[in-house]
DNA sequence: GAAATATGTCAACAACGTTGACGTAATTTT
DNA sequence: AAAATTACGTCAACGTTGTTGACATATTTC
């Protein structure tokens, strides 16, 4: 009864180094560990957030205005890649909660600057620390002069042209 | 306006080796990789599950039937850890769809053994060839010699005591 | 002044997670 | 053999978070 299978173990998970050739199975191992990692890695702040009613959405919204103050809405939609109206819905949670503050854009008065009052700061670095220490925890466990590749392996795994700069569209409108 | 925000650069991210200490940031380079990293992975596997009126919930339980064929409904459901009724959505719709097939346990025959069709077997092997390429390219970035300092990364951030054997429990029934 | 931009908002919907209760068939226990 | 447990299905109801499309307002730009 016991799932052994969550953590899969390297069964036919072995294979040796070179490049893979078609006819090979996919990296299920790899595969598998990035959906039981990330689940483990979001599912615990989860619990944190669950007692201010908020849910992983607003975890986000939380963590990037934390890491650029004074962010636009516009910006933060184009980082978190949603819709305004999901956006909206969370962020006017966050606000209420005096979570986040508004400000109007010195120079473009119709921006709304947002930034996180002393109270979201707290659960902002409550919710990255349980994170962090779980990385911290994993990187010490490879050894961390291997922090470089994990970095770079993950950052390879982003689609690159996603942020495309206005000059890349081959058809104007 | 181009979000140069969704790859973040090492600015603040470099640190020094060895482990952190109390007075250090999160760290938010790994923490923030992750979540991009993730949300491409499964994003485009989403797109593809899209023609079928498919999401994400019918991708792992596809995926893990695939691995696991002859899988029962119990254990997928201590796979995913999801309830009965969040499965019994999704697999409904495989299952109407010609995707999945079950079939009463031989020895216990109140068990549905879960398995994949050849429809669900070509659906399968697709979004794995989707996820397999995108990891290949990265491992490939990396140096294959480094993907089992990746996999060991994963797996320590994955929690471990949840598999919980009946007989861990301390305090019995 | 007209047009474009930044944001807010309303309505409606879909996917996917939850809880709780109940039913049925098959197995296990007593 | 009766009783209890197990494996599974199902129904109702609800919450979060994503979507689209339309429209309103303030502000900046042309």
């Amino acid at each position: 009864m016991n799932a052994t299978v969550t953590a899969p173990s390297s069964a036919r998970s072995l294979r040796a180094a070179g490049p893979r050739k078609p006819g090979e199975d996919p990296d299920f191992e790899l595969i598998e560990l990035l959906f039981f990692a990330y689940r483990d890695f979001v599912g615990e702040p989860d619990r944190l957030l669950e007692r201010h009613s908020f849910g992983r959405a607003h975890h986000r919204v939380i963590h990037f205005i934390n890491r650029h103050p004074g962010l636009t809405v516009a910006e933060l939609l184009d980082i978190l890649e949603i819709t305004k109206q999901s956006l909206a819905r969370v962020l006017k949670d966050l606000i209420q909660g005096d979570f986040v503050e508004q400000k109007a854009g010195s120079e473009d008065r119709r921006q709304r600057r947002l930034s996180l009052t002393p109270k979201g700061v707290a659960l902002a670095d409550a919710l990255a620390a349980m994170q962090d220490q779980r990385i911290g925890r994993a990187i010490a466990a490879i050894g961390s002069e291997h922090r470089p590749i994990i970095a770079r392996f993950l950052a390879e795994l982003i689609d690159k042209e996603r942020g495309r700069s206005p000059a890349t569209s081959p058809s104007g409108p």
